[in-house]
DNA sequence: CATGAAGCCTGACTTTAGTCAGCGATATGG
DNA sequence: CCATATCGCTGACTAAAGTCAGGCTTCATG
C-alpha cells in the first residue's frame, strides 16, 4: 500500500477527528457530563432497550446503569419493563419523559447548529463540494468498517440474512421463488468442516452473508451470497466472495463453483469481474440459468 | 441553508468522529493514559517548548505539568531549560529520551497501522476515491476552521503577515516593491476608531490579514489583504474582504475602495467577483494600476 | 421444577481528567 | 532597581469515567 495514501489518511484522521470530534463533544455537552448527553441522545424520542444502548455506546453494564439513574434523577428518562406482549421480562426499556424530549430536541438543535457552523464560512459552490466529499468519505468508511466472519447458520442474524436473501430472490426471479423446489441447503453443510457460513456485520448489525459447501472430491460450492441494499456498491459482495474462496483454498480445495439466476445481473457481473468463468450446468437447480467456476491458487 | 446539506454534515460527523475518532484514540493509547500518549506524540522527536504544547493540546498548566512529570518518571521525556543563547530562562523544553523516541516510533507505527486498516478492505479504485474525498474534506474543513478577528497592527502575528505580504508583493510586482515609495500606512490608522486590522488564524497560527482605513468624508479604504499560500483557494480572501466591508458598513460608511497592481490577477478577479467595479485613480500610489470601488448596503 | 444463563442492578472501588490558588524564578518597562 | 507580568511548578481539590464482584429477577431447557 503506497505511503502516499497512508499519509493522506493520517492527515485526515488527525485534522478531522481531533478537531471536529472535540468540537462535536463540546456542542453535545450542555451543563451535563458528556456520557449522559450521549446516552440521552442515543435513547432518542422512540426509546431504546438498555442492552441496545450498552452495545451501541460500548459501555459497562454498571456504568450505563448509573448513567440511567442520573438521567432518571433529573426527570429526563424513565426506565421500565419491556411492556410488549410476550416480551422478555428481563430486558428494560428507557424512554424519554417530556423534559427528556425537550432536552433531546435541544441537542438536536445544537447538532444542527454545529453542522451549520461548518458550512457557514464557505461559499455555495464550496459547500456543495464539501458535502459531496463528506458523503463519499462516509460511504467508503462505512464499507471499511464492515466485518466479515464465520457465524453458525442457526444464529438469528444469519437466519435474518437468509430470509432477506430469499425475499429478494422471490422478488427478482421470474415467477418468484419457492425454497421447496430449489436444491436444499442444510445447516450442517455450512458448519465446519463441511463448509462455512460467513456473516457481514456493520456495527454488529447483519448486512450480508455468504456460504460455501466443501463437497468431497468436487469443487466447493458457493451459496447465498447476499448484501443488504443499504451497503451495495461498496465492494462488500466482492469481499465476501474472496473470503469464501480463501476458506475453500485454505482447506485444500482448488476450485469453487456456483449457480445463479439470469435476473441477478450485478451478481453475474461481479462473478465475471472476480475471475469466474461460465461452465456447463453441474446441477439441476431449477432456478439457475448460469453456472460459474473459478480455479483457486493453492 | 438547505436542510439536506446540514443532514449530510451531521451524518458525516456522526460516522467519522464517533467511529474513526474513537478507534484512533484506542490506537493511540498503549498501556498509557490517552492524554500522556497524545502529549508524547506532540513532543515529537524534535522536542517542543512547554508553552507550545500547552496551547497545541489546550491543556491547563497544572495538568500539563503533571503529565510531563509522569512521562519523566517513566523515563520517556526530559524537561530542561531552553539552552539557546539569549533564550528566555523561564521557558522550558521537553525532549524525548531514547526510550521516549522508541515509544514515539511505536505510536507512529500504530498510526500507520490504523490508516492501513481503513484502506485495507477497499479495492484499489475505491481507495483512491476515499483518499481524494478525504483530502477534499480536510481542505474545506480547514477553511471553515479559520477564524478572522481584529488584532492590533503591532502584534507580532500581524507584523509577520504584513512582512509576508511585502515579500510576496516584492516578488510579483514588476521591478520589485519598495515600501518607502508606496503610500504609507501608519499603525494608528488601523486601530479603531480610525480603522481596523483583521487577522485570519488557523489553530492560532496567522494565515492571512486585511485592513481598512475609515477616511473622514470619503469611502473607506481596504489595504493589505493577504492570504498564506497554504490556504489559498479556500475562499479565505473573500471572507476577509467581506469582514472588512462589514466593519466599514457597521460604522456608517457606504462605500469602500482599494488600489491594486496589475500582476495580482487572482486578487483582481476576486474583487470583481465580490462586486467591485473599476474606477478612476483616486490616489497617486505608484505601484497601482487598477482602482476599485464597491457600494455597501447600509 | 431444578439449573444455569442472561439482563439489569448496586456497592465499592481506581484511574483519568481537569480546576484553581499560590509560589519561586525570570523577564521587562519605567 | 522596583513593580509587574510571565512561565512553569506544586498542593489540594472535584468531577467524570470506568472496573469488578456480587445479587436479584426472569427466561430457557432438560
Amino acid at each position: 500500500m503506497e505511503a502516499e495514501l497512508i499519509a493522506a489518511v493520517r492527515r485526515f484522521n488527525r485534522t478531522v477527528t481531533q478537531r471536529v470530534g472535540a468540537l462535536d463533544d463540546e456542542y453535545m455537552a450542555r451543563a451535563r457530563p458528556l456520557a449522559q448527553a450521549r446516552l440521552l441522545w442515543e435513547i432518542g424520542p422512540g426509546g431504546a432497550e438498555v442492552a441496545a444502548l450498552r452495545s451501541r455506546l460500548g459501555l459497562d453494564s454498571g456504568h450505563l446503569s448509573r448513567l440511567l439513574r442520573a438521567l432518571e434523577g433529573d426527570g429526563l428518562v424513565a426506565v421500565g419493563p419491556s411492556e410488549q406482549a410476550g416480551g422478555d421480562g428481563r430486558v428494560r426499556i428507557a424512554t424519554l419523559t417530556g423534559a427528556g424530549r425537550a432536552e433531546w430536541a435541544e441537542l438536536d438543535e445544537r447538532s444542527d447548529g454545529f453542522a451549520r457552523s461548518i458550512l457557514a464560512p464557505l461559499t455555495g459552490r464550496r459547500r456543495e463540494r464539501l458535502v459531496a466529499a463528506m458523503a463519499e468519505v462516509e460511504r467508503l468508511l462505512v464499507a471499511s468498517m464492515a466485518l466479515i466472519g464465520p457465524c453458525p447458520p442457526g444464529d438469528p442474524r444469519a437466519r435474518a440474512c437468509v430470509r432477506a436473501y430469499a425475499r429478494e430472490v422471490a422478488r427478482r426471479f421470474d415467477g418468484g421463488f419457492d425454497p421447496a423446489r430449489s436444491n436444499p441447503v442444510r445447516d450442517e453443510e455450512l458448519v465446519p468442516p463441511a463448509g462455512v457460513f460467513l456473516l457481514a456485520t456493520l456495527n454488529a448489525e447483519p448486512v450480508g452473508c455468504g456460504a460455501v459447501k466443501l463437497h468431497r472430491g468436487a469443487p466447493a460450492e458457493i451459496k447465498r451470497v447476499w448484501v443488504a441494499d443499504a451497503v451495495r456498491g461498496l465492494g462488500l459482495g466482492r469481499r465476501m466472495l474472496s473470503e469464501l474462496e480463501r476458506y475453500a483454498a485454505g482447506r485444500g480445495w482448488t476450485a469453487v463453483r456456483l449457480d445463479t439466476n439470469r435476473n441477478l445481473t450485478e451478481a453475474i457481473a461481479m462473478y465475471r469481474a472476480a475471475g469466474y468463468r461460465e461452465i456447463e450446468a453441474y446441477n439441476a437447480e431449477p432456478y439457475a440459468h448460469h453456472w460459474f467456476e473459478k480455479r483457486l491458487a493453492p
